[in-house]
DNA sequence: CTGAAAGCGCTTACAG
DNA sequence: CTGAAAGCGCTTACAG
C-alpha cells in the first residue's frame, strides 16, 4: 500500500513485471495478444504494488467517463430522489457512475449545470428539463456528441428519448372516479405556468384529443382533467382551477385555501404532484375539512404519508424508481450505439383506492 | 456551434488567435502575464469557437477534479436526500460536484463504491460509513491522499473530520419529557445490530458517561435513553428495547408490533430514526391505538408527514441539510489545505413538542 | 507475442 | 510578454 505522495501509474507496475507499458496496458484491459507467462507476471506486479488504474487518465484517451449526468429539480423531494435511486442502480449494473445536479427548477441553473456535465465530459445525461419549450441548451449538447434522454417532461422540440407516465390517462381515470361518485364541481391544484394567455386558451380549447409531447406533465395532467370531464358531458368552471405557479408547498396550500373557502367551493379536489398533494392536504387540516364526509380528495404520488393519515389516501402511484431505471436503461442503450427515432416510454400509472373519496353530500 | 465531430480544442482557440496554447492557456486560466491586445483576440477566439475546455484534460494535469464522492446508504431516503442536497448546494458554492453512491448499509458495497470513487480520482469523499468499525478501506484511501469527512457515523478508528448532531443529548432530552410526564416504561425502537453479546452488555453497562465516538448514531441514541434513565433514578427493563438489526421500515413495524402486545407493554415508545419512525407508526396504525390516551409517542426526525396525522407527532429534528453543507465545507477547507486535528461537529437537535405525548392513563 | 511511439487536451516551469 | 517543450497516466495503431 502506497503511502500519501504518488500512487503506483502503469508505468511502475510495468517496470516491475519487466514489460512494457503496452503490455501491461492490454493485460490489463484484458485485450490484444499475451502470453500466459507474462500475464501472471503483470498480475502480480499489480497485486504487490496495488495498483488502480486511474480512471481520468484512461477516460482522456478512451473519450469515455463512464459518468452520466443527472440533472432534477431537487434532489430532497421524494420524487426525484426516488428516480434518482433508480438511474444510479441502473447505471451502476453497467458500471456507471452519476454526477448529480440541481436545478431549483431555475432554467439558468439547467442551463449551467448541463454546461459543467458537458465540461466534464458525461457520456451523457439524463434530465428533468424546467421548461420544455426552452432546450435550446440540450440541443446544443446533442449537437456535441451527447446523447440526452428526457424524464417526466417529455419535450417535442428536442429529438431525445424520454420516460414519462401517462398523465393524462392517469388523471382522467381519476377524475372520472370522482365523477362517477356524483361530483360536479371537482377542483384541480396544479403548479402549471401559464406564460401567456393564449396558451390558456388552447389547452382549455376545443382540440383535447390532440397527442401530448409538447406540453409538459402539468400540462398533460390537467388535460386529463378536462378530458374526463368531457367524456362524462360535464362542463368546467375555470374558477375550479387553482395554479400555482410554481413548485411550492405553501403556495399550495394558499391556493387550496383560496379553492376550499369560495362561496360555491368544489366537492372534491385532485393534485397533481406530490407537493401539491402536501400543501393541499395541509390546507384541508387547517380547514378542519373532513375527509370524505366534507370533501373528496385525490392525491398524486403514492407518498408513504398518504396510508399513514385517517382516512387514508386515495392516490395516483407512479412507478418513481422505475421512471429511473428506464431513463439509465435508454441512455446506456443509446450510448451502447443503438440508434433509431427517438422512443417516448410512457410507464403506466396505478390508481390505488383508499378511503378519501366518497360522494358529494349536497 | 461545431457539429458532432470534434469539439474545438485549445489548439484551435490558440490558431485561431495566433498565439502559442501556452499563451492561450494562460489567458483562460487569467494567470501568468499576457498583453491585453492577446487577451482579446484569445477571447474572441473562444467566443467564435464556442470554445470550452475539457475537465477531463485539465485535471490530468492538475491532479484535482473538483469533484466530491458521496457515499450514503439510499439516496431515496428522506434523511440521506436532504443531506445530499445540502452537500450539493455547498459544493456547487464552491465549484465542486458530487459523484453519488448508494450503499444499502453493505460493507461491500461501501468498499466497492469508495474504489471507484478514488479511481475516479474524486477529491475527497463525504461518506456515511456503514459500520464505524469497519473503515479500513476509508484509512486506505486518506493514506492515498484523499480527504474524508464522515457524516451521521463519526467513528474513532479514523483520523478524519465528522459531522453528526448531538445524539446522546437528543435522545435524553426525549425521554426525560417522557419521564417527566410520568412514564416508567418507555419502549425504544432501534436498528441497532448488536454482533456480539458482550457489546450490548457493556452498552448497558455502568460506563454511561463515557465519550461518544466509537459508536455509531444508534448506539449514541440507545446512550441517551439510558442516562436519561439513570439521571431519573428509573430502571430499564432490556425488554423494553426493540430492535430491528437493520434498517427496514417493515422490520421495524413488527418490531414495535411484539413490543405493544407484550403483556406488560410501555406506555410511551421512542424511535431512532426516520425509518424506525414510520413503521413503528404504521404498527401503531394497524393497532389502532389512540395516541396519546393509549400511547404517548416520540419520533426521530421531522418528516413532513409529522405534523399531517392526527395527532401532529412530537419529534427530535435534525437539521439535515446543514450535516450535508457542514460536511461539504469541512472537506472542501480540508482540500483548501487546511490542516489540523480531526474536528468533531456536534449540530444541535430542536426538540419539538406537538400533540403525541400525555401523561399514562393507568 | 511484444515494444516504441504517438496522442488524448490541457498546464506549467523554463527560456528567451 | 510569449513560445517550445515536457508531462499528467493512460490506450492503441503500427511494426517487428
Amino acid at each position: 500500500m502506497a503511502s500519501s505522495p504518488q500512487p503506483p501509474t502503469i508505468h511502475d507496475v510495468a517496470r516491475l513485471a519487466k514489460v512494457s507499458t503496452s503490455t501491461a496496458s492490454r493485460v490489463l484491459g484484458n485485450y490484444g495478444r499475451f502470453s500466459e507467462a507474462t500475464r501472471k507476471r503483470v498480475m502480480e506486479a499489480i497485486e504487490t504494488l496495488g495498483y488502480r488504474p486511474n480512471s481520468v487518465a484512461r477516460s482522456m484517451v478512451t473519450r469515455r467517463t463512464h459518468t452520466l449526468g443527472v440533472v432534477c429539480a431537487d434532489i430532497s423531494s421524494p420524487f426525484f430522489s426516488g428516480v434518482v435511486r433508480g438511474i444510479t442502480d441502473e447505471a451502476r449494473r453497467h458500471g456507471y457512475s452519476i454526477l448529480l445536479t440541481n436545478t431549483d427548477e431555475e432554467v439558468a441553473s439547467e442551463r449551467e449545470a448541463v454546461g459543467l456535465l458537458v465540461d466534464k465530459q458525461v457520456d451523457g445525461l439524463i434530465v428533468a428539463t424546467v421548461d420544455v419549450a426552452d432546450v435550446e441548451h440540450l440541443r446544443t449538447a446533442m449537437s456535441h456528441g451527447k446523447q440526452v434522454v428526457l424524464f417526466d417532461r417529455p419535450s417535442s422540440a428536442i429529438e431525445a428519448d424520454a420516460v414519462t407516465v401517462d398523465d393524462v390517462g392517469a388523471m382522467r381515470e381519476a377524475v372520472t372516479h370522482l365523477l362517477e361518485h356524483g361530483h360536479r364541481r371537482i377542483g384541480i391544484l396544479t403548479e402549471l405556468r401559464i406564460e401567456r394567455e393564449a396558451d390558456w386558451a388552447e389547452l382549455l380549447g376545443p382540440d383535447l384529443d390532440r397527442p401530448r409531447g409538447e406540453i409538459n406533465a402539468s400540462a398533460a395532467r390537467l388535460l386529463g382533467y378536462l378530458r374526463a370531464h368531457r367524456d362524462a358531458g360535464v362542463e368546467v368552471d375555470p374558477a375550479l382551477v387553482g395554479r400555482t405557479g410554481g413548485y411550492d408547498v405553501e403556495g399550495a396550500a394558499e391556493v387550496t385555501r383560496r379553492l376550499l373557502t369560495a362561496p360555491d367551493r368544489p366537492t372534491a379536489l385532485v393534485t397533481t404532484d406530490n407537493m401539491m398533494t402536501l400543501g393541499a392536504y395541509q390546507a384541508i387540516r387547517e380547514l378542519d375539512l373532513e375527509l370524505p364526509g366534507e370533501l373528496s380528495f385525490v392525491g398524486f404520488d403514492n407518498l408513504d404519508w398518504t396510508t399513514l393519515v385517517r382516512p387514508a389516501l386515495t392516490v395516483i402511484e407512479q412507478p418513481v424508481h422505475e421512471i429511473g431505471v428506464m431513463a439509465a436503461r435508454r441512455l446506456i442503450a443509446r450510448l451502447g450505439g443503438e440508434s433509431g427515432p427517438p422512443e417516448l416510454i410512457e410507464l403506466p400509472t396505478t390508481f390505488l383506492i383508499r378511503e378519501s373519496v366518497a360522494p358529494p353530500r349536497n
